[in-house]
DNA sequence: TGCATACTTGGTCAAATTACCAAATAACTG
DNA sequence: CAGTTATTTGGTAATTTGACCAAGTATGCA
């Protein structure tokens, strides 16, 4: 595997580890249906409004979403929606997971 | 939301949360070309037998592979080939993020 | 100008992650 | 059975993450 590879390969799972929090992707689903601002988030996710702006940064940084500022309010929305597109084979997964789950007590 | 989103939320992240790991990553786009036992990991991957050993539980544990011991040997497989899905739109937010930085040299 | 609102940033701390080594287990081999 | 190979498990240390609080910045309004 080459150098470049790597850096590939590193970027990738960066992006997927955005995803891989409850609130982050809570986040990417509301987005999906269309841009809010980080006050919206405030009020549903039960966290410091802080906490709710380092989520949405590290959203940023790995590509997923842009924001723009107006007025007071920062607006954030999803820069590719195809991600939304994951959903359906995530909760593959889960099922097959739980699938097997049921295997063991045959 | 009700206490069952939040679960199932939880358990989605989890599943990406699997997955956003370099070598996780690149183990599993290895498993999409066929099954693979542990020490053919550990000859690609360069890190400690245990260290691959311990990544293929977290896959395990997410519900994405599958394991089967065969003679002194464990092969694990790919239990949901969709995941390989992901890959495009993975790359399409890079290329995204990508050209945004080069706007801000514009 | 001065104050409220909407965010972001910096600091701190506990918890989770990851990597390695060493030791335990399991299955073949002579 | 003893030794070797394949893999997992347990322990430990370094790093990262995530949550909160407090303080800083920026915009709008009286």
């Amino acid at each position: 595997m080459t150098r470049k590879d790597q850096a590939l390969l590193h970027a990738k799972a960066q992006v997927l580890k955005a995803l891989g929090h409850p609130t982050r992707l809570f986040m990417i689903q509301e987005l999906s249906k269309g841009e809010r601002c980080v006050c919206g988030f405030a009020e549903q996710v039960g966290a410091d409004f802080s906490t709710v702006s380092k989520h949405l940064t590290v959203l940023k940084h790995a590509g997923l979403v842009d924001d723009e500022k107006r007025g007071q309010q920062v607006f954030y929305r999803l820069r590719v929606p195809c991600v939304m597109q994951f959903m359906n084979c995530i909760e593959a997964v889960l099922k097959s997971k739980a699938a097997a789950s049921a295997d063991l007590l045959r």
